[in-house]
DNA sequence: CCATTAATGTGCA
DNA sequence: TGCACATTAATGG
């Protein structure tokens, strides 16, 4: 059984899922009844790949539930991982930046539920729904921002610190309050950690390893959690941990 | 259970 | 750091 890879058009799906999200917010049910019937709905297994990187834009995507890994494979074949997108956002985007094929390749951090459409209704969209497009542009904005704090942190960083910001970064945006500290709310890897820091798995464990010894972060296997974010701000600001 | 594989941890150049 | 190897945790018979 693989209930992964069909793309089902479902029994309706209910306004609700959209009508909260930002680039939809703005539309009355109607306008929100019209785009959810021209959508398909995907479940998809952790670790399963949405698209490619350099194939051609097709569809663009909302995530309504998990998370997204967005990541690129450089020349020698090692992966970068670029950033992580939570549930409630657009992603696959690519007519937004004027593209038409992809710019990485988009993976599930974990189960996700993925909305998609064609990527020829995109002008419609723009042109038709208020809200929408300024919207977008908002989350393409952020995503720019953020992978330019990156290019500069690499630049300028220790790898401690550059651990430390990745972290942080993750339990502000996609963090759970667990008792204890915020929890990274889907399975994440000492390696995964190096591929968004430009490390090795052998110094993110390391330095995991050392944070838990000093109470600033507690993980078990493919789970962080952060137990002294004030702390691991310290540390991302290039202070010794203790 | 046991075998296998994935993830993590450690010692050393 | 990078690498080889040891240890431990999950997975599938």
């Amino acid at each position: 059984m693989n209930p992964t890879s069909a793309r089902k058009t479902l029994p309706r799906l209910d306004e609700s899922l959209l009508s909260h999200l930002p680039p939809f917010s703005r539309l009355d049910r109607r306008q929100v009844r019209e785009i959810l019937d021209l959508a398909s709905v995907r479940r998809l297994d952790e670790g399963v790949a949405v698209f490619e990187e350099g194939a051609p834009a097709e569809r663009f995507y909302m995530l309504l539930d998990g998370y997204i890994r967005v990541m690129r494979i450089t020349p020698t074949g090692e992966q970068v991982i670029a950033l992580h997108i939570p549930a409630g956002q657009l992603f696959g985007i690519a007519k937004a930046i004027g593209r038409d094929t992809y710019p990485a390749t988009s993976v599930t951090a974990s189960e996700a539920l993925v909305l998609s459409w064609p990527m020829r209704v995109w002008d419609d969209f723009v042109a038709r729904y208020e809200g929408f497009a300024t919207e977008t542009y908002k989350t393409v904005g952020q995503r720019l921002g953020e992978m330019n704090t990156r290019i500069v942190e690499m630049a300028t960083q220790q790898v401690e610190q550059r651990v430390a910001n990745a972290l942080l970064r993750l339990i502000n945006q996609t963090g759970r309050k667990v008792e204890g500290g915020i929890e990274i709310d889907f399975p994440i890897t000492r390696q995964d950690l190096s591929e968004m820091t430009g490390t090795t798995l052998h110094t993110v464990s390391r330095l995991l390893s050392g944070w838990e010894k000093d109470g600033i972060v507690a993980s078990r296997r493919k789970r962080i959690t952060v137990t002294d974010p004030h702390r691991l701000v310290l540390v991302s600001q290039g202070h010794a941990p203790r």
